[in-house]
DNA sequence: GTCTATAGACCGATAGAC
DNA sequence: GTCTATCGGTCTATAGAC
């Protein structure tokens, strides 16, 4: 009964190799390699099953181990949610750090759009619905890295202009982004050609010349 | 709801000898007075926690019944999640029949920019969500009325354009709506100065006089 | 239509051997 | 670090009384 079959479990190619996390003023958030995999692992059940639709058991069988090695690294499954999480905010900030370090606002601009529009591709089969997940969203709202990235972009695609229009502009923005690679009707198209469009439309979109 | 419930799944077409009305184009969707009750409750739900994290126990809850009587409504949790689902479709597409009966191309994208516009902000704190759960994508992707409401919304949108250009347009621009209204951004901004700026924004993205 | 009661599976989490 | 084994709780779903 229960987790009968866990022994007979084919073993799932390792994913990134990457073990770290860290940051500027958020906090060091390194993870060990067997964390770095359930976190891999997790990300991607989280995108087809949602959070809560997402068990331990599932985890454990996509790394090809059993629950009890998973709880080994992580106490409870909200931190594994909370670690997950912030992996992929980690990677959104690390596409802020670099905007800001250029030279001019619209060269900024310009980075960060490249490099929001380069995540949301790359994701847009597996991750990258995760940061809509209600968990997560619950998770986030009193985040506060997670509110000053927000900010950061914010800043960087209207400035310091705190207008409705901007506000409105800015949000519209990403969303627009993160949320067309996963949208129906640019399902048939090639990785590079939507990273293209979608850099000009989003350039367009801010009147800048593209 | 788990991978053990292929049952629901094949039983999509044998819905509803039901009461009253029937669709223009689309489906007999019609439900009895405690099935919409318990849809809304669904839906709510669904948005809070995710498809996966809402049981029927919460669903029960949430109305004031047993399990035991949502299971009189509805054969499977499944079910449940479908007919939510395709009550939500069913909003989003009588914004396209509205729009569609417009004397002219330019009024009737207008039409169903604001009639998106406005459904999105209606519901930014409590559905909306919905449409974008790992579990209802996954009843959509086969769903046919779903591709057809979109199709339409993407001619209403671009025109009979078939280019690269005009697909991602329209993705983003629904995206871009449907996302915006839950962004942290925006999480300040009145519904009505919500709704103007999404509408005014949307129109310049189309080069629409706004 | 609604209830109580229950079946059987799965869940998160823990203990302890190797 | 990984395993086996297990606890108590919750889940979907059903049976049958009112």
């Amino acid at each position: 009964m229960g987790e009968g079959s866990e022994a007979a479990r084919a073993r799932v190619a390792a994913v990134s190799p990457a073990p770290v996390a860290a940051d500027a003023d958020g906090g060091p958030v390194v993870h060990r390699a067997a964390q770095a995999r359930i976190i891999a692992a997790a990300l991607g059940l989280f995108a087809r099953h949602g959070v809560g639709g997402t068990s331990l058991g599932m985890i454990a069988d996509e790394i090809g181990v059993t629950k009890a090695a998973v709880y080994h690294q992580f106490k409870t499954k909200d931190e594994i949610v909370l670690a997950a999480a912030e992996a992929e905010l980690a990677r959104l900030r690390a596409v802020v750090d670099e905007a800001e370090a250029q030279p001019t606002r619209k060269r900024a601009r310009d980075a960060l759009i490249t490099g929001i529009v380069a995540l949301a591709v790359e994701s847009r089969h597996s991750m990258g619905v995760v940061l809509r997940d209600p968990v997560i969203v619950g998770f986030f709202t009193d985040h506060r890295e997670f509110q000053h990235t927000m900010d950061r972009m914010c800043r960087l695609l209207v400035g310091d202009a705190t207008t409705h229009e901007a506000r409105v502009s800015a949000a519209m923005l990403i969303a627009a982004i993160s949320g067309a690679v996963m949208h129906p009707f640019v399902a048939g198209l090639d990785d590079a050609t939507l990273r293209a469009q979608l850099e000009q439309l989003a350039r367009r979109f801010l009147r800048l010349p593209g």
